[in-house]
DNA sequence: CCCAAACATGTCAATAGATACATGTTTGGG
DNA sequence: CCCAAACATGTATCTATTGACATGTTTGGG
């Protein structure tokens, strides 16, 4: 479904920027609903160029330091909002290792068992924390229509998991 | 990390099956944390037979239908116990195509937004009274170190996690 | 008895994704 | 001034996943 090639085109439809900007935007904000590395993203950006969706030019970074930032053409400006338009059906549930190790979690010990959770407890309350130290970065709810709105709902998307992520690993607990 | 082939022994150490009826556990009881076709699986089996892991015999059904019934091998399950005693780091936050689409969707009129959200309501909905009908088929919940519990905590979560989806859409739509 | 749905097993080609390999420059703090 | 971290861009290989192609049998209801 191309979805590398949507997240680029709606990253660039926001502002020109380089693939390295662009990797730095899976490091962060795009983490929340999307993964990819610069191996992938360095390649798609060849081939949306090839195809006429985005344009780059070169900038000099200090002596010789290149770097090539790029622009949506209106081309792939028309392709992602035709995308984003569409209504896509639900997704299928996630695929969770976790979940299937509880699935199996009969052939563990207790104790094992109550390791394991504990461990995934501890690791779902510090990524919760680094959420919520961002959503306080957002003072009130940025305002409808603007860029920064998708960025606070997903926050708020992701915080409502870890929440309910967290209280399933404590149930989990509950029965061991 | 071959987490095919971990699901695949595990099934197969709950008992004896075959590529078909793996298949329809996917459909089912493992797809509420991992998704694979039969044109995965039939391979993947071929391969875990190749090492070792698992042994088949051949029944027959009717007059000529043959069918193969995989079993797990002492090395498979010694394997597959490993596996499950390991303390895997927290995955990285799942993809989601609709995320996505929200983190971008000031380029959606209102009502295009709200026509998008309402549709995954609806779907997602759906979605869990079918899990919620799956959970009254437990009158309580199945006693300690059950195959079964592992159905139920899997299954509880399932319904956690679209009750958290559909807070999050609903709070999505309040924004628009 | 017919026919559709379910049973049953596979391959192939294309895309997507993860990890390692590969190379070099610039900036800012100690 | 040195050095580490950040900046910057790519390729190669392997594995995983999807969707289509391919083929045939059995069962049960109308």
């Amino acid at each position: 479904m191309r979805i590398l090639k949507h997240v680029i085109l709606g990253l660039l439809n926001r502002s020109s920027m380089s693939g390295y900007d662009i990797t730095n935007e899976f490091h962060t904000t795009v983490s929340e609903f999307w993964t990819a590395s610069h191996s992938q993203i360095y390649p798609e950006l060849k081939k949306l160029t090839e195809e006429g969706l985005v344009t780059y030019e070169i900038q000099i970074t200090g002596e010789v330091l290149e770097k090539k930032v790029y622009s949506i053409t209106p081309k792939g400006k028309q392709q992602f909002i035709n995308w984003l338009k569409i209504d896509v059906p639900m997704e299928p549930t996630p695929k969770s290792v976790f979940r299937l190790k509880i699935f199996f979690s009969d052939q563990l010990s207790p104790e094992r068992r109550k390791y394991l959770l504990n461990s995934q407890i501890l690791q779902h309350r510090q990524r919760l924390e680094h959420l919520k130290a961002n959503h306080q970065k957002f003072k009130n709810p940025p305002k409808m229509n603007s860029p920064e709105l998708g960025d606070y709902l997903v926050l708020e998307g992701a915080i409502m998991r870890e929440e309910m992520t967290l209280k399933w690993l404590e149930k989990c607990l509950d029965y061991t």
